[in-house]
DNA sequence: ACCGGTGTTGACTGGTGGTCAATAACGCCG
DNA sequence: CGGCGTTATTGACCACCAGTCAACACCGGT
């Protein structure tokens, strides 16, 4: 006795088919984790068969990858697209932008910054991809990174991103603090790791920081 | 045909035997990670049976979390052993004690940092407890932390601490810089991201630093 | 020598990631 | 409008591994 009643099937537009049970790979990822995240629990919301996530996404790993993906690539755009302001606003309005597409996705945020996509290569590609973005938006692209590339500067400027994260991570879970203050406290952070900021950039942050 | 060879047997007393399975699963885990690291590979190592791995142990993730937990509790017992150095020259000796402890299990280190135990809370309890104590000594006891709870300076000290970690992951995996400039790198980010850092050690540590 | 306690193990089970050949919608052509 | 080919979709199957258990054999004590 393996047999039920036989699912009834709806054929779709590949494209629309894997657009659909990608939102639903999302849903359930940003209402249950990225650890409960499996194509049964995928398939069960978009109301397909499991082998169909397998189908489109051809492993437990890679349909999470793709969830995250979405979540970093989000940011990553956001983070490239070009900033008219004149460049003493640019590295706060940077960080806004970095928070608020975080927020958009937090609980998928919090999952990466756990550990739950550890060890996937192409994950950990798009997060170097992204990283270097954000510090390239905060150094005003005319910038410090790459400048000197390697040794000191380039171990700050990833440290500081570390920080920025695991500060971010631990507000989103609830540390009381509002947004604009921490806002500034990540500004600030940078202005103090990396002297070497350029200048109206670092002037512009400074001001901020310092209306308190 | 399940049947083989019969493996030879021999009696130990439980703790010797626990402690050797320890050491081959701790070799195992230096050797080739912890991922990699499990009941059968471990048992493998030792010459003994899978069964008894999961006899001592339980199970393959408290068998990771015991070889981590080896290293994060050499980490702790370095960092909570009386340091009777003058004030000021303590944060810069508890610098030196973190990562002579880290490179002396830097395999596990580097995959605990990696995420290789994401999600397990007793290994996360432990992390807690270990940077609780790292930011107690930087901050040379009578400190900052638990002065104001949480808000901002929580905040700057874990962020300080993901920023430790991260640096020196990379610095682990080759970044070129020598282990003393590395040291210098890490107090002062320390000095210049916690202001609030008391007197007799804030003036140490910028000494360090400043003598380049 | 043998015998009981227990340290140790091979064999089994359940669950899950991943595959595949069969099935059935849907569009199209006659 | 009905049959038919294409192919999206699926149930059933397989392999593998974490974890369990009852039987086994080593060893110290008598």
């Amino acid at each position: 006795m393996t047999s039920a009643t036989p699912r009834p099937r709806t054929r779709h537009e590949p494209s629309d088919r894997r657009r659909q049970l990608l939102e639903a790979a999302v849903a359930e990822a940003e209402a249950a984790g990225l650890d409960v995240l499996t194509p049964a629990t995928a398939a069960a919301r978009a109301g397909a068969s499991r082998a169909l996530v397998f189908h489109y996404f051809g492993s437990t790993t890679a349909l999470r990858r793709t969830v995250a993906l979405e979540a970093v690539s989000d940011l990553e755009q956001t983070l490239l697209a070009p900033d008219d302001r004149p460049l003493a606003d640019r590295p706060a309005h940077a960080m806004s932008l970095f928070l608020g597409s975080v927020t958009a996705h937090r609980r998928v945020w919090e999952d990466i910054w756990r550990g739950a996509l550890a060890g996937d290569d192409a994950t950990e590609d798009a997060l170097r991809r992204v990283r270097t973005a954000l510090v390239a938006r905060m150094t005003t692209t005319a910038g410090v990174i790459g400048f000197t590339p390697s040794g000191r500067l380039q171990l700050l400027a990833q440290g500081w991103v570390a920080l920025v994260e695991n500060v971010t991570a631990a507000w989103l879970g609830g540390s009381g603090i509002p947004r604009d203050e921490l806002e500034r406290l990540l500004l600030e952070s940078l202005v103090v790791l990396v002297p070497e900021l350029p200048e109206p950039a670092r002037s512009g942050v400074l001001a901020i920081v310092r209306r308190h």
